[in-house]
DNA sequence: CAGCATCCATGACGATACTG
DNA sequence: CAGTATCGTCATGGATGCTG
C-alpha cells in the first residue's frame, strides 16, 4: 500500500500533463540517472570520490577489479554529467586529481543511504534468497 | 554513515583490511545491491509497486517499453531478494497480485530519495552535458 | 602516471511463439 | 491472465598492448 498517500492516484487513463517527471515514461530524463547508476562502476567511484580527492591509480587500487578501462570511461562519464571534477596539474608525467562537485555531492547524499541500507540489510535478503532456492 | 573520517592512508597500498561492508571490496555482498539497483527494471517496479499492489499486466502496462519476458524475470529475482511478495488467487483464469515486503519498503526510502534528486536535478546535469560536449 | 585503441567473450535484453 | 521457452542482437566490459 502506499505509505503516505500523497502521490496522485496514477491508475487513470493518460495524463499527459507532464507531472514533475514520470519516471514510468520511457522518455523521461529521470531514466539516464538509472542508467548512470545503473552502470558497474559509477556508484562506487562517486562513493570513493566522496571521501576526498583521488588520483586515477589510487582509484584504481581503491576499487576491487575494476579495469583501466572501465575507470577511465566512467571518469569521463561522470566528468560529462557535472557530478565530477577532473584537474590537471602540468608536472612531469602529469598528475590528474578528480574530486566531486557540489552536484555529485547531493546525489551521494542520497546513494549513501542506499549503501547504508545495503549494509544492514543484504544480509536479511541472503536469508530470504536461501529461503527461496530451499522452497523452489 | 559509515565513514569515519579516519580511513588507511589513501596514498599507500598495503592492506585495506575488510571492515564491516567494504564496497570497494569486489566480493562485499554490497555489491549485489549495485547489481539489483543496476539492471534496467527492478528500481522501476520497485517504485511502482509502492504506489500500491499491482497485477502482472498492469505493471506492464504501466512501465514503458518493458518487455513481458524482462518483468516476469525481474519479478522472480525481487520476490528471491525479498523485496516483493507474490499472491496467488486460484480464479480462472489465475490471478495474481505483486506487492512490497517491508524490507522492500525501507529500501524505497533511499530509492526514492535519488529518484527525488535525479527529477529535480537532471535539468543541471543536461546542461553540464551540453557544455562538456561545446568544449570538446 | 594517466590514459587511448583494439579485440573479443559474455550475457542482458527484446521479439516472437506457445501454454495452463 | 500470467506466464514459459527459444532465439538472435547488441552493448557492456575485461584483457592486452601502446603512448605522451
Amino acid at each position: 500500500m502506499t505509505q503516505d498517500g500523497t502521490l496522485p492516484s496514477p491508475g487513470h487513463l493518460g495524463e499527459t500533463a507532464p507531472r514533475r517527471g514520470d519516471v514510468f515514461d520511457r522518455d523521461c530524463p529521470t531514466r539516464q540517472l538509472l542508467d548512470r547508476v545503473g552502470d558497474k562502476w559509477s556508484v562506487l567511484i562517486l562513493l570513493l570520490l566522496g571521501e576526498g580527492d583521488m588520483r586515477f591509480n589510487g582509484l584504481k587500487r581503491r576499487i576491487g577489479g575494476i579495469s583501466q578501462k572501465m575507470l577511465s570511461q566512467t571518469l569521463r562519464s561522470l566528468e560529462r554529467d557535472g557530478l565530477v571534477t577532473r584537474e590537471v596539474e602540468p608536472t612531469v608525467p602529469v598528475t590528474v586529481t578528480y574530486g566531486v562537485t557540489p552536484l555529485g555531492c547531493e546525489l551521494l547524499t542520497a546513494l549513501r543511504l542506499m549503501i547504508d541500507w545495503a549494509e544492514t540489510r543484504m544480509a536479511a535478503v541472503a536469508e530470504s534468497q536461501g529461503a527461496y532456492d530451499r522452497r523452489v
